[in-house]
DNA sequence: GATGAATGAGGGTTCATTCAT
DNA sequence: TATGAATGAACCCTCATTCAT
């Protein structure tokens, strides 16, 4: 009997040197042979574990959804109040697990792909739709009418923030990026998070 | 008025083709070809009038940044008061000339190559800091402290509506985005902009 | 005990797959993989029963050589006169157990293999050198000195219809063949068989 | 201004060293890097003429296609009466001039070809109908009833003949070919040609 | 005996770039 | 100035084959 329980491992090694490689040499120049090359595998190997390198992008890409999904809920089953809650979806979504010069990189590099592709796009919109939801509740436990239009200053703060950070040296770090969105909303909410 | 030279009119041809074709069919599928094809000239005229590809696109997003900077130059012009000249820096950045469906394409795609293209990034880093400075200046004149933040917030906030944007077909339109800014601003500033 | 034959039956397993594979997806597209898939076993049992795809290509040749040879001496064991045995000799190359789709399938296939396969091209040089045999016997019992000629034309007769089979939707069918071939034959030697 | 009229040059290049690969080592052999090769031409250079190999290929047949059409033709304008017509139709099928090594391997190359291939099958379907109407033409002018089926017959064994060339070394040469086919029309038309 | 993981060569194709015309 | 013919490297992908399990 061959190796069980390969595909998992697989898999995962190959969706990790994906988003490394994006990192390190950009989107355009990750090459399914650079990134089994930095999976230390064949290039072969790609296409027995994903149909071919659209699907094994997207596979990327559901990763990184997952990651931070994972990076929210996590925070939300802490969360004792609904500012709480509301603290929980931002940092969920700019803490320092997830705002990293890896994640910030592969992230505009996706978003980068997904005006051309029907697949990625549905990913994304998904992503996007559950941040607004998190916030969009968050805030309306809160007792806030105007939730909707909150949420979506909110959301569109949080991924300018990401779109800064991925393009300059000296763009945000976590702690400014918390900082910058908690003024909006003490300014909004009249509330002194910090 | 000085003439027009024909180098002039190419380059504008060959840079107004690649925006659209980045638009209609993405930045990875712009190959030269398809580019020259789209502006009705010949592949090989490309390297008449730019070096390779790398300074075609540099040339492109230069013109990008110009567009942006012009419609931020005519609208600060007609600027009265200090409240007007950051209507002006924000209307010259989200105005329904900029934010386009291929302007919202473009910028997209250009961002995405930034982190691995030192001459882009030099490009967008001076974009970035000409938004950052008007609205600081504008703000400064106000009387804010906190122009800094406020600015930081505002510019973070621009370029995610944009991202927004390009990214979703229910994304922001101007005025949902003018709407939106002018939301932050109001609160932060206490002020009845709309 | 060990499994008796098991070998046989894998053999004759993959064989049948790759003639119906031949049949299906074409012989190009008859990968090891594709037809390892249709006899419903793994990869890489093809190289435990045969060295190695050259090897169960033979094979599967040899054994539409072996149904052809199998057919006509079948009737030929019934044939009771030299007409018959001429009858038999045609009705066993061209009758309903060997004209049929997937067996003229398979036959092109081959064929087109056969200029450049020296393992193949003698397996076609005995099937050919039968046919021709067998033909001669008959009409020299028959009494025609012209035997050779006679036996050339009806041989390269038959394989032409079997290629006007494999080539055309509304080629000819088992009936049709027969009924062409004794057309030649009933002019040449003044029969009236049919 | 670049070269003129390589189009017609080229093309034509590429189909001969199409045959000529066919025909040296084999079909399935032939790859474009292999017949560019043989061309003296760089592989990229066959997607400037076709737009695939499918399209190489296919162009291939046709040029197949038309050198025998033409073949036939030539000798139909010398004919002077209906038999000399029917002449005419054989040797241009089995002259000396189409009956060649590499045509014959050609035509089996392609013949294989057909029953996967929606394109080939049509420029092939076009090639057979040719043959069958040319003959049977010839025979209704010979005022034959049945020249349908001494139609279908004669195609089938000129077919049969090139197929047999194709296999065998020791197959039919042109001579061999011509006589056979007479033999069969002699006898059925009783004639005496030779 | 049987699996399917893994390899690496080779396939067709696209591309930026060069250059003779 | 302008063309598009031509190149060759790199792309994604498929394949026969090997091998540890």
């Amino acid at each position: 009997m061959p190796k069980v329980g390969m595909e998992e491992i697989r898999r995962r090694q190959l969706i990790d040197a994906t988003i490394a490689s994006i990192h390190e040499i950009g989107f355009a120049e990750s090459s399914l042979s650079r990134i089994s090359a930095k999976a230390g595998v064949s290039t072969g190997i790609v296409h027995h574990y994903f149909r071919n390198k659209a699907d094994l992008l997207e596979a990327t890409l559901r990763q990184l959804a997952d990651r931070l999904r994972d990076s929210v809920i996590a925070r939300l089953e802490q969360a004792k109040s609904p500012v709480e809650r509301l603290l929980a979806v931002i940092d969920g979504n700019i803490g320092p697990d997830q705002f990293t010069p890896q994640g910030v990189s592969a992230w505009l590099a996706f978003w980068a792909q997904v005006p051309k592709n029907e697949k990625l796009a549905r990913v994304q919109h998904i992503i996007i739709s559950r941040l607004d939801d998190n916030l969009v509740h968050a805030l309306k436990l809160m007792g806030r009418r105007d939730a909707n239009d909150i949420a979506r200053v909110t959301s569109a703060l949080i991924d300018g923030l990401w779109l800064r950070a991925a393009l300059s040296a000296n763009g945000p770090d976590p702690r400014d990026a918390r900082r910058l969105v908690l003024d909006y909303l003490n300014a909004k909410l009249d509330l002194k998070l910090g």
